[in-house]
DNA sequence: TCCTAGCACTCTATTTTCTCGATTGCTAAC
DNA sequence: GTTAGCAATCGAGAAAATAGAGTGCTAGGA
């Protein structure tokens, strides 16, 4: 347990690393505090033992460990309010009824990433709620038709499909099929229902079955997927943590593998801290992130940059963001 | 006019610097040359004062400028043929025939990419033959509908619309007046036929006309815009030249500038190359571009990649490409 | 028991100096 | 026209010197 006065150490060490990128020293502290350097060295002394400070060198300034953060953003962080300018840089986006909610996040996250610095993620998934609506086929050429599906939330996914030897008969009684059979069911359900429902009815009728049958699939496959998208992300260049090439390198990797991005949906509701090794996406960052959800929609939306990451402000953004989607 | 042993110094300095990064010496060539580094000296002073070459300080061996460069494109660059491991990366991607055009230019982009660690553009625009096919109409909530226009050769593209007060009926009416009279159109005549044609008529039938006619005038402003892809940015890490990180960010910005990537639109049907200050983007870069047409599409892709590029196998590279896909 | 002044010590960061080696331009001779 | 020889230039890197920030420890005072 840590005493009142190892606490505002603790507290103004990290914000002052955060404000300034260099390891603090205890003078800096014992400015602030109503005590002498020799002092605050012999408070620094036991952080370090409790795991909570570091040293970049023998006879350095303190730097936050992971612990330290951990420390800080659990017990000492005060959220304050948004300034006044943010508020309004965002409300432009919110008060824009015309965007849809995807352009909504990106254009918000957008800012965040503009006036924080740092990279957004949108890890946006349709909603569970999101059913079929309509499903059509427009021939296009000779053997090669486009399959459109709509569902009741408005998104529209469609594939080009190369079927010889089908007939156009054919293919709109399966269309007609799926339209009678499935319209209506959540789109994470559409993938089961075709392939025990629908699939081996066509067998028996239509020759291509199995053509049809994928095309089919494929778009429901891309309708129910997540659809995941970085901000900002040359703000990485910005932060002194990553000025070397080859950790820039990782990073812009690690943010170009859209595969690896969709793992850090959140499903929890709170906004939500991993710093450094707490996170799965690299050891010298901090991601914060948060789930939103809206009858259409729902998904994740996260902020990335270094450790010494300015905490309460991001926490902030997230969750004004987070309320106003949610509204 | 330069000599026959000029060009070959040339030459030389131009292959050795693109291999080594580093300036050459006069050593190096007079081992390859039958004569002496005192006459490669002399050579190489003519040589800087025709402006093919420079110094990187007073006593350094010397680089190619970017006239040097120039005349080595111009005149003393001799095409290899593709290697045996090259040609079968990219075979894998056009003997596949379930690719759509724009997979193949992206995916064989990436292969060179790959290769080459330089980075790729892909302007995809639409082709003028592309024409209008169908315009379909998927009411999803009250109020709420979504226009879904198809063209000829396959491509879809949708926008969601809000329209209070109007009536189904007066929406189905300017659908099948669209259909009516422009089907059948290329897509970049259409947005004039909107709006001289359909337009006038359905202001007099339909209440909320404008908003009907903004929703679609967007879709086929969409349907018919250029598309730009930029593959294997991180590669701009890998070369000496960038590795400052306020140059790094430089460049990704500009990489990020769809807007501006849209510029780089190649008419000219050779492989076209442009060095350093002779391109717009970058003064550090060389952008090796090519036009490229099929029935269906049309477009540019391009090659970025530091001046000191190896400029005869990214123009094979290209030029097989080009002449893959327009088979 | 807690706090603090004082001090030797450690280490970084920066500047300066030095040296090595690569390469040049020039000159004079071939 | 070519070449050998040579002084001069400069970069890159190592080594040394310096300044400054900050620490840990000790001993005395509240």
């Amino acid at each position: 347990m840590l005493t009142k006065r190892q606490e505002s150490i603790l507290k103004m060490i990290v914000t002052e690393y955060i404000r300034l990128a260099k390891p603090v020293g205890s003078k800096l502290i014992c400015d602030k505090l109503n005590c002498s350097s020799a002092t605050v060295r012999n408070e620094m002394m036991q952080l370090e033992d409790l795991g909570l400070l570091e040293k970049t060198h023998i006879s350095s300034g303190r730097i936050p460990s992971e612990k330290g953060y951990r420390y800080y953003v659990d017990h000492l962080m005060q959220l304050k309010e948004l300034s006044g300018e943010e508020v309004y840089k965002l409300e432009t986006v919110f008060k824009n009824n015309s965007l849809e909610l995807s352009d909504v996040l990106n254009r918000s996250l957008e800012i965040i990433s503009d006036i924080t610095s740092y990279t957004s993620i949108v890890l946006d998934a349709k909603s569970h709620d999101n059913k079929l609506k309509e499903i059509n086929v427009v021939p296009v050429d000779k053997d090669i038709l486009i399959a459109i599906v709509v569902t009741d939330q408005g998104v529209v996914e469609h594939k080009t499909m190369e079927i010889s030897g089908v007939s156009l008969e054919e293919v709109k009684k399966t269309v007609k099929l799926i339209n009678d059979l499935i319209v209506g069911t959540p789109i994470d359900e559409v993938s089961a229902k075709l392939e025990f429902e629908i699939k081996p009815v066509i067998a028996k009728y239509v020759k291509q079955h199995e053509i049809l049958y994928n095309a089919f699939y494929d778009v429901f496959t891309d309708i129910s997927s997540k659809n995941v998208n970085v901000v900002g992300k040359n703000n990485i260049l910005k932060h002194q943590e990553f000025s070397n090439v080859s950790k820039i390198n990782d990073i812009f990797s690690k943010l170009d593998n859209k595969e690896m991005l969709k793992n850090i949906e959140e499903k929890n509701n709170d906004i939500n801290i991993y710093i450094g090794h707490e996170n799965k996406m690299d050891p010298d960052v901090t991601v914060i992130k948060t789930n939103y959800k809206t009858s259409k929609d729902e998904g994740t939306i996260a902020i990335i940059g270094p450790k010494r990451m300015d905490y309460d402000r991001v926490v902030n953004l997230l969750d004004y963001i987070k309320k106003q989607i949610e509204g």
